[in-house]
DNA sequence: AATAAATAATCAATAAGTTGACTATTTATT
DNA sequence: AATAAATAGTCAACTTATTGATTATTTATT
């Protein structure tokens, strides 16, 4: 135990949030550290499983955007990089010259295949000590959050 | 509903983590929409809250990384920037030439003291629908997390 | 006392996240 | 048809995050 003349005076309520930040954080260290050995971060993981389920294995750069929470200019640089590794491809829609589909390619396809076992095994062992029960009832208070917290940042931005 | 093309299929496991992580972000999201009006990142509002506790109102460097689980080089500039607004002071330690202090100054303090109170009614209101059970029992379950990616992520590093 | 190892911090390079400004289309309104 | 408004994407500037290399100092070992 390392002295760190700190003493934590978080209230309670604070307290359960930063804890959630902290699980949230180090799950994301730890899929991180997975996905690198494949040349991804984290957003490109989860971009190349959007595009994966989307209809065609294609999609809007906007509506992946909108489903990651991730804003337009910050998708830019992120499907940029992924098509220089060669994991999607980015091509115009014919039907509105306003848009870029982002299609996820062979390469992209197998990389998400070699990352699954590993990536589930991780879970699994994060999750080993909670019931179906547990996950179940855990799941539904975060998603309560997810709604207070999404409602609020609507709220807050107008 | 926006149609998106898009078709979830993570598997249940995942779609717990994935929540959890959802959830962190939107509440460092209603925290960074408060913290911004008084010029403080989410992470700098951390680090003078480290300080605010620390012994006579500082600490090294290195143990406020510590502590917020931020890497040394991370710190490094966000000390610098913080240092630039007046919120902090760096200084040499006089016992150890390679450590450098920060201290929150009246600036910082103030400014803790401002937002204070905005931050405890946003944390409110995302937490209102919780009982005090509820919410013990969910910090339990999130600190079980917290311990299970802690081992795993300090594991994987080796 | 000299050397090796550990610790503290910084710097450089790259990726990611955020905001605001800007361009080019498409859709809606007059 | 002309104009206004909404949508899609990019760019620039700045902050944050991560890794690896480097320097300086302190502590441990021989």
């Amino acid at each position: 135990m390392g002295k760190t003349n700190y003493q934590n005076d978080l209230t309670f309520d604070e307290k359960v949030m930063m804890a959630i930040v902290r699980a949230a954080e180090n799950f994301k260290r730890t899929h991180s550290t997975i996905f690198k050995k494949y040349g991804l971060s984290f957003p490109q993981y989860n971009i190349l499983r959007v595009l994966e389920s989307s209809d065609q294995g294609q999609n809007k750069i906007s509506s992946v955007g909108k489903i990651m929470l991730v804003p337009g200019a910050n998708m830019t640089g992120l499907a940029k990089r992924l098509e220089r590794q060669a994991f999607i491809l980015r091509k115009p829609d014919p039907n509105d010259e306003r848009v870029t589909l982002l299609a996820i390619t062979d390469k992209g396809k197998t990389t998400l295949k070699l990352i699954e076992e590993e990536k589930d095994q991780a879970i699994d062992l994060i999750l080993k000590d909670f019931s179906e029960a547990d996950k179940n009832n855990l799941l539904g208070k975060i998603k309560i959050l997810i709604k207070a917290t999404t409602a609020l940042n609507k709220e807050m931005s107008r």
